[in-house]
DNA sequence: TACAATTTTAATCATTTGATTAAATCTTTT
DNA sequence: AAAAGATTTAATCAAATGATTAAAATTGTA
């Protein structure tokens, strides 16, 4: 008793471009990233990409189908430039502190709704999402090695791991997530602001190095 | 043609207690919390209060007034508990940056949702809620004269006393925020994170003195 | 107790919103 | 060009949800 229903849109696009799908999953990003899963509606997707709302059901089949595929990705990158960095074998703890602050915020600056985007949303499903990202591993990355080799040998002030993670994030993270706040606080332009997130790319490193010998 | 209509709820009660009025503001305050506006059903907050939905109306008019009751709430408390460390010009600035570690990480381990629910809400009312807290006062409070006079006499590293408020926010309210994902990562207890979170309030004081010595 | 005011309930309304459908348009293939 | 298939549109549906109403229950008061 359905009528003729279209399993599944076809795949005329070979990669790239404009095509509808692609301006949807786009603007889904955009509003999803902008407002999170509750506050959007899909109309607002359909009115910020340019098409009928019944195209979002037709490519996507649901609200929640879309923001899975959203959520994964931004999950999978950030995951990924993080554990890029934190595995990398041939880099010293230093070398890899310096790149995590300069890499993860040029990723915030380019993306500034994500971090606050993908916490809110972990806070209602904290399993599920988190098994998606290969995060539980960061404690056995090569870095955390390193920061336990350097505990060992006296060249490091003895703490929890996760208390030199939280710094890292901390300080890279959450000026993007109080943005608003913290302009309001300072009197601040965006492009002000910006220029403050870029001198922590260097001022960054430097406080963490002077944490880690911190008595 | 709007029948008979209550225009405001008796004011039986003088203070405390748990008066219908008091439970549904308290219910409201943990689904607020929790959940964001957005998420957050008016019956979410009937049931988690045992009353009527009716009720929620007949004595707050309307979702978005008990919501703007609580967000003011919250916001105030959060600057005024702020406010009053930063303002004291008894206290040194080293007695200050510990105060605050101490008290504000005591607040979030009694209220961990509130940062991610402040800043949530604050992205869509990035003006408004601002101004409602003096917040914009912090870089004007003795703190922060004491942190230029220790730059003016080479004693702290020149730095935009933005990035200190930052750190001195980031290392506090991040962990809270990134709660759930903090947790996987460490494949830790709530018992357990929140030893950390114990932990940090006498490490972020040594940590942040470091850092303004930083070269 | 009786009367009035306040508080609470059950039922219902109206809007919003995610989703579907059937028809129209466009594209590709033969 | 004709047929077949893919894409898009306008209209509509059904469920969720904020809010209201009228009546019932409770409390306070003379």
């Amino acid at each position: 008793m359905k009528g003729t229903k279209q399993i599944k849109p076809g795949k005329a696009k070979p990669e790239n471009d404009t095509s509808t799908e692609t301006k949807i999953k786009n603007a889904a990003r955009v509003v999803f990233h902008k407002k999170g899963f509750a506050a959007t509606r899909t109309r607002d997707i359909a009115e910020e990409a340019g098409i009928n709302l019944a195209l979002l059901n037709y490519y996507f089949r649901s609200k929640q189908k879309l923001f899975d595929l959203i959520m994964l990705e931004s999950l999978q990158g950030f995951a990924k430039s993080l554990l890029d960095i934190f595995n990398n074998d041939k880099t010293s703890l230093e070398i890899k502190i310096e790149t995590f602050a300069e890499k993860h915020i040029e990723l915030l600056i380019q993306n500034p709704d994500i971090p606050l985007f993908i916490l809110s949303e972990l806070r209602e499903n904290p399993d599920l999402l988190v098994s998606k990202m290969g995060v539980e591993m960061i404690l056995k990355s090569h870095f955390i090695q390193q920061f336990r080799q350097g505990i060992k040998e006296g060249k490091i002030t003895p703490i929890h791991p996760l208390h030199l993670i939280m710094n890292m994030l901390s300080m890279t993270a959450f000026p993007f997530i109080a943005g608003p706040m913290l302009k309001s606080i300072g009197g601040l332009s965006d492009k002000d602001f910006n220029v403050l997130m870029v001198e922590r790319k260097k001022l960054i490193p430097r406080w963490i190095k002077a944490v880690l010998k911190a008595k």
